[in-house]
DNA sequence: ACTTACGGGACTCCCCGTTCTT
DNA sequence: AAGAACGGGGAGTCCCGTAAGT
């Protein structure tokens, strides 16, 4: 996810990307030396060289330092470009490996550690489990547009939640099995629902 | 110090339970009013004609007031009563019918008042979805113990996920349809799910 | 630099007042709707499509959208315009009665809600009735003007003090009453102070 | 005012007391010596050794620290303690000087000094004047009593802010000439007010 | 044991000065 | 040159945990 599109940006928007990078990297490497909980804000803020009402004007919470990312857009992206004929499960299952396959070895490495943060500490794995209720209405709505029904549809919603729940339960045997094949292990678990769950 | 008798002991517990009574249907009906971000623990324990201090020593924090509930227990003594020839989603399914059973109307409406406001403020919601992987874990030692498997078990904690996610979904249904039953569209959606989730 | 043409100056002249009357209007609607510190600086100027940066060109702080007034030099010419065998008080009172009258029903109304709107909010009332200390200087001026002593005359200060308070407490009647007539009240006031004041 | 009612107050209360007077010394110390608006409340804070939270304990906003009196209070009391047979006026400016009189010559120095701060800075003057509303209203229900009217009445509201307007008038007059006798200043323009203020 | 005081961190908003853009 | 965007920093509110007093 190599951003190469830093050529058409104003001085102004280059400038400004380069405050939300240096923000989220010493946060994220102040997390990483004392723990989220005992990194103030000031500290962040001081470490990237900005005020705190800067630091505010780019992540409203603490927590967002840690949360904000750029997966769902992409997997709507990877999702509509599925063939028709395959099934919904299918087709999800697909796109998940297909936008996970983009990543390189380092930012998978970057986004290990985040959901190892994540999982470990209470009020990030809140925000982000918060997040993905906001995923599962986005997964409802492609759903939707796929199969032809409603995005309330009570088997939309369903199915959505069910998606949702597995990916939760796979961050966290990530987290845990850090050692694991993230891609893999997400294969494997929609390889059994597809299949009809039966333990 | 002294383990007195039992009667002392159970006023005791009785005024205790009270307070927290009064704690909690003074928070609910503030929030309902004012919101629950324009309201303070300090008005709580106004309203509730105590020290805010006391409010902490019976909620750890202001989002426990809502949240706090005691469905999980229930729910594991019901799974645990299912015949061993069900299937697992039939247990999971056929218990958590049975536990929802036993509320009374009045616990309905309160749940329902509940799982609105929940829904509707960003802090409880996160709250509860941070929750559910606890319930998420409970799951799958439960489904663990049932089909002899380890409850670390990629098709264990899938599964397990899957329910969560169910419930979720389930959840939030009920959040924007009121006026729906709660139970049919819950066992609607296990259904959905026994049947292979096909849309 | 170029003095231009005067056309020119005018037009500039007619869009600045409308920009700063649509910021007026537009922060007077939200201050209703919500509340006025309920409302930021950054919803008016959205509301009235200007940057932020633009509701401080034109009122240097929040207050001043509700404050600033231009009575005031209307009060001096109708004062300079009374007849000199008035007693100062007469003139006084004839002066404040005849620049109200020139106000329109629908100028009333608005200056009606402001003075509540004023009343209401602490911050705004403050604002109030620290300018009023100036006008109550240019009381004194007028007066020492009128009556040939020095401003700074104990006897002409404590006049000019009399007639700020009367007008604070009419203001605040007025507030209070809504539905009685501003001009009759005022000029009750006064007619009060001139007859000595007896309670 | 000296307060010798030191003695039974509860160990807490005193350390609270302490508190009160060491943040408010500190700070009119650092007003005076680098003026009000560049002094910040965490120098304040620090200088007194306590926490900002503690001085926002104490003071709800830092114009508290320098507008807070207790001066209402013995106003009323003296007023109260007015033989029944003066007039309005009479009793008014016969309990101010009253109650004036009991200062002594420090307190009148750091009264003084308050003063001429208050007028100085905007905001302090401003929040002195939006506190005399307040001792206007005060002062109503005092005159209301002793009249046996009402005190939304006219005439007892219009001499309520006559009595403030005057106080006001006072209060500038002597933050500008440091050197003349408050109390008889004070006693002066009553003395005017109550002879049919002709100018 | 129960309350009150305190500390300190997150977060919001205001307001201003400077920098960048058009 | 005018105007918008951006950043700094202080005031203020609330939460919640700890310590001190009763």
């Amino acid at each position: 996810m190599s951003t190469d599109n830093e050529q058409r940006m104003s001085l102004r928007e280059r400038k400004k990307a380069k405050t939300m990078e240096a923000i989220q990297s010493h946060a994220m490497r102040l997390f990483r030396e004392r723990g989220y909980n005992s990194t103030t804000i000031e500290q962040i803020a001081d470490a990237a060289e900005v005020s705190p009402s800067t630091f505010f004007r780019y992540f409203p919470t603490k927590e967002d330092v840690v949360i904000k990312d750029s997966y769902d857009p992409m997997l709507i992206a990877a999702f509509e470009a599925q063939p028709s004929d395959l099934s919904a499960i299918q087709a999800v299952r697909s796109a998940m490996i297909a936008s996970l396959t983009k990543f390189s070895k380092l930012e998978f490495a970057t986004l290990r550690e985040r959901n190892q943060l994540i999982m470990a500490v209470p009020e990030l794995r809140a925000a982000t489990m918060n997040n993905l209720t906001d995923t599962m209405q986005l997964f409802a709505e492609m759903l939707a547009n796929r199969v032809g029904r409603s995005k309330d549809d009570l088997a939309v919603q369903t199915f959505a939640g069910a998606l949702i729940g597995i990916s939760m339960s796979v961050m966290m045997y990530y987290a845990e099995n850090p050692e694991s094949d993230f891609i893999q292990t997400l294969d494997e678990s929609f390889a059994f629902l597809e299949s009809g769950m039966q333990l």
